[in-house]
DNA sequence: TTTTGATCATGA
DNA sequence: TCATGATCAAAA
């Protein structure tokens, strides 16, 4: 836990930009980040026979730990927040902070995305506020039982961080409104966001403008985008 | 090894 | 049956 969380509380509480449910967010959060720090250093096999989460080799599992673990320590019911706490998402990473994968969001429909603007826009709603929650493993192949919880990470992106990705955003749902869809950049060539497939299997599609179609995608954070936010969390 | 398209377990 | 949160694994 953040010694300065409290500091930080008060901090932001003197910005014009946060309203009162920014202020009871992060009063629930310092109860959830308390209340989690039981689970901290422990592995997820351990964690998740703790709260009964039954062992699995699926791609889910250390997920599923971590967030039940999350809700188990929220001071608010799982409904309230999901609706209204931040986007929660386990990340497995190494040594150095950096995560084995990328960080996904759903999916999203070509012809939708099209006709948003970036201060209305689904990514937007989710990328606000955040809760990451590294999961250290020491290599990619480390089983997800052995993996070890680490301290979860609230993020809230800073003005330049909002302004890189609001710029790729743009950038992206331009290329695809000019019925470029078969040639977005990847994610090598972003700096905060990149557009991946995310769908069943090849065969799941969705229609382009320009009357193509590709396989059904969605936005995803850059591994080194999200190592700079856990990177910054533990300065 | 890194990048990028493909896939999969789970829950509603 | 499908969307979701994540990992797998073929390419580069």
């Amino acid at each position: 836990l953040k010694p300065s969380f409290t500091y930080a509380l008060y901090r932001d509480s003197l910005d014009s930009r946060w309203n009162n449910r920014n202020l009871a967010e992060l009063a629930n959060l310092d109860r959830l980040l308390r209340r989690f720090a039981p689970f901290v250093g422990r592995s997820i096999n351990d964690v998740g026979a703790d709260i009964g989460v039954r062992p699995s080799t699926g791609k889910g599992y250390a997920a599923s730990v971590v967030h039940a673990a999350v809700q188990m320590a929220s001071p608010i019911p799982k409904r309230e927040l999901a609706s209204t706490g931040p986007t929660t998402r386990m990340s497995r990473v190494d040594d150095e902070l950096l995560p084995y994968e990328a960080l996904s969001f759903p999916a999203f429909r070509h012809n939708e995305i099209i006709t948003e603007d970036w201060q209305d826009s689904a990514l937007l709603a989710l990328i606000e506020h955040m809760l990451i929650v590294p999961v250290y493993g020491r290599t990619r192949q480390t089983p997800q039982g052995a993996c070890v919880l680490q301290t979860p990470v609230y993020w809230r992106p800073t003005a330049d961080e909002l302004g890189e990705i609001e710029r790729e955003w743009t950038m992206f749902r331009d290329a695809i409104a000019s019925s470029k869809a078969d040639r977005l950049p990847a994610e090598s060539d972003t700096v905060a966001i990149h557009i991946r497939p995310h769908a069943r299997d090849s065969t799941d599609r969705d229609a382009t403008p320009g009357g193509g179609s590709q396989t059904k995608r969605s936005f995803w954070l850059n591994k080194r985008f999200v190592q700079r936010i856990l990177r910054a969390a533990s300065r």
